[in-house]
DNA sequence: CGCTGAGTTGAAGTATTTCAAAAGCTGTGG
DNA sequence: CCACAGCTTTTGAAATACTTCAACTCAGCG
């Protein structure tokens, strides 16, 4: 039983080549090519593994996530999109996805047509530039995440996942306050961290017993000791940071 | 006891803007270009987890390996690397790298300077289109890992990468003969599938018993069953190629 | 107030790792 | 040609991490 495809394709006309700063794609895209955005809601699936497609998606706001599934039904998370991330779905013959994309949360994408975005990236170094700054943090964090995924404990992952989470979330505001909002269930952090949900829950315990963080209103997680989130994670906030945070 | 860098960065001149096709990176760097070539040692280390660089790698011949490390020294093999491949080892910061690179066999790799790739891609479309495929190839089959690693069994794991190595190394010659050579021991099949060796001995064993494939002096691997392995890997042969290899 | 979905907990089962020992193979020097 | 060292593979037994199943709690919501 395939799930129903929310939206389909658009497609626009060729963006004009304009300059733009090394932070703003997704402003840029609002302001200038109002055309390409298309809202989403919670649960709409935006494109199904193996379906043809034709299009980059910029995340302009909401929550994305990209995955797989096996045979039984089981799924992996491969990653979570955010305001500000590009999802380019292609597998090597750039027309069929890879990957299936679902929405977490309400919120909206700019999905911009192939040829518009190679002119783009064509045209303008600054876009380029940052383009291939989002690409190689996708890399980076995706390696990090195999690395745990292969090698790692319950609590290596699940301190991972949060730290990295953290990471991102900041990042744009540089704040320090260790407070972020998850929007989605532990069964989805137990897609993403290879473990069962059941798992998840007692990992969680544990580390809220041993006073590292806490939990409010199902997802809140505030983190109290992050120099053990830090240790359990394998990698230091600041390093994290150089690692995945386009600048 | 961080080992030894073998090698270090060269700096070439610009690379002139050549058309080439889409099959033929390697060669171009081969013919136009032998002062980018660098020849390495079975077990020399190319690049280190955190060292600044400024080169992207082209497979020119031989083995690589790509891996992370977790504190306690247990490694993940983040991806293999053979004929053809590109290895851009950049982090978001496009000057550290994320990985390790490894030799796992003699081989040489055209190390060419950031600033040339950043000028072929920009003015080669022919160049540029390979490149994103080659890109679009990596991605897809990092996903393809990640979700047999989170939720995959060790058969599937390993089913799976005697498949997609199957399919990696048939690609150039498109025969249908089944049997590859994998210069590498079980212990490092074990860190690109997240496994132990002794695991990896077992599950190994097990195949052999069911008649799925055979395997000769160490690892010499021949399928004798290749629908069976591709039932215990979670995709076909086709359709994986599809996925993973550029065209 | 009862329904629903998510989180929590215990008990049992299973997959995988770890430890340890033995066997096989390969190259080297006597 | 043999003996030996060093490395990989193989096998068994015990330990561990994680999953599954099932029951229960809790909060939000009609």
């Amino acid at each position: 039983m395939r799930p129903e495809l929310s939206h389909r394709t658009l497609n626009g006309d060729e963006l004009s080549v304009t300059p733009v700063g090394c932070t703003d794609i997704q402003q840029y895209l609002v302001r200038n090519r109002a055309q390409y955005l298309r809202h989403f809601d919670k649960g709409n699936y935006l494109l199904l593994e193996g379906e043809q497609y034709d299009v980059v998606f910029v995340v302009i706001s909401g929550w994305l996530t990209q995955s797989k599934s096996l045979a039984d039904g089981e799924t992996q998370i491969i990653d979570f999109a955010m305001k500000g991330d590009v999802v380019d779905p292609a597998s090597a013959d750039r027309s069929t996805s890879s990957i299936t994309i679902e929405a977490l949360t309400e919120g909206t994408v700019a999905a911009v047509p192939f040829e518009s975005w190679e002119k783009l990236m064509r045209e303008s170094s600054g876009f380029r530039h940052l383009a291939q700054c989002i690409e190689a943090a996708n890399t980076t964090r995706r390696a990090e995440r195999m690395l745990r995924l292969g090698k790692g404990t319950a609590e290596t992952r699940l301190a991972y996942a949060i730290l990295e989470l953290c990471v991102r979330l900041h990042s744009p505001c540089k704040t320090n306050d260790p407070v972020i909002h998850l929007p989605m269930t532990q069964q989805i952090l137990g897609d993403f961290t290879g473990l069962s949900s059941v798992h998840v829950c007692r990992t969680f315990r544990r580390m809220i017993r041993a006073g590292i963080l806490g939990i409010n209103n199902h997802i809140d997680i505030r983190v109290y000791n992050p120099d053990a989130l830090a240790e359990l994670a394998g990698i230091s906030h600041d390093d994290l940071r150089n690692e995945i945070i386009p600048r």
